[in-house]
DNA sequence: GAATTCATGTAACTTGTTACATGATTTA
DNA sequence: TAAATCATGTAACAAGTTACATGAATTC
């Protein structure tokens, strides 16, 4: 339920398009809640049926019309009852299939075990400078009123992005120290 | 894909039941990657299908028989070929409802959301502890001469898991922060 | 007396992924 | 000239969740 949910949220902010939805998504939440443009559409539909949502089209001539959605005041009632119901234990989902690999490392040799954790890293560190730069962003976005005040908790969770990627590339050396020391691991 | 080849790992450690795999996933790869018991019967039957596994039944006189699943030689082919071949890209999914509430932060009563980061921090602080738990269990392992070498791997992604709840500690404790100090932001 | 453990599963449902289809415009 | 952007989706499939069913033995 909780994409439904994050697109009401995101609507809320301003009226958008299902492929809007999608790009601010992927700017902005996409390290902890992501969703297909397949899904995002199917889920506008049973927001509409719920009449959580509305659309209105803007024709277009080279392009399939614009089907701009915003969010009705039932979904807003919802969408508020939603986020202040914070679910009993946390729900956090992480399937990491590195992870996986990693765990049963002993079957893999360790040069490219040292291979890919160094890709990690670089991947991890690629992470962080997409992190400064959505800092940067959030910034700016200050002067925007109707979302001046959202820039706090987008900071919030942005940090917690921002120290994942730091512990991680951490950990990654940690790893890389390990299996080149180490005398019987392999 | 990952879930059937973490059970071919598991079993390939020994033979286990369905209900001993779900624990010992539960146990060791959960934070990481964790499956339903009906997702691990479902599963299996796939891999019984492939020829990857094979089952043995032992009879029992007051519960359902057991049966016992091992992995063949074509099932550990296809292990040793999925765990080396490691995607291109880092395929981390992670979704996090606690994030998703926090973005949309503006729309909860400070009061309640310092609640719940302290929540979320308690949470945290038994993970760790839990995890210090499973650090104690692979030290004993490391008698056991079949998953001795494993062990070295098995600490690998605990360092993580471990990382990840002291930063998420900290995390917490300067986001309860920033709410207690802010002026505007609610 | 109620809940948990052990041990199997099925069925229905929801969520997420991948491939396909259209087609002009712009960028590399 | 190939790929990416914009903009809509559908269809088929894969993966994950929840509820149900059985039932003795054990623990709280």
């Amino acid at each position: 339920m909780s994409l439904q949910y994050a697109i009401l949220g995101i609507i809320n902010y301003m009226p958008q398009t299902g492929y809007d939805i999608k790009q601010t998504m992927d700017r902005a939440i996409n390290f902890f809640w992501s969703a297909q443009l397949s899904q995002i559409y199917r889920e506008l539909g049973a927001l509409e049926k719920k009449a959580y949502v509305v659309c209105t089209v803007e024709k277009q001539e080279t392009r399939p019309d614009k089907k701009i959605y915003s969010i009705t005041d039932v979904g807003k009632t919802a969408f508020k009852e939603w986020i202040v119901k914070f679910p009993e234990k946390n729900t956090t989902q992480i399937k990491d299939e590195f992870l996986v690999r990693l765990f049963f490392g002993n079957a893999i040799p360790k040069e490219e075990l040292i291979f890919q954790l160094k890709k990690f890293k670089k991947e991890k560190e690629e992470e962080l400078r997409m992190f400064d730069h959505s800092e940067e962003q959030i910034k700016a976005m200050k002067n925007n009123e109707i979302v001046a005040k959202d820039t706090f908790y987008w900071n919030l969770t942005l940090k917690r992005g921002i120290s994942d990627s730091k512990v991680s590339i951490e950990w990654a050396d940690e790893c890389i120290e390990m299996l080149e020391n180490c005398k019987d691991c392999n």
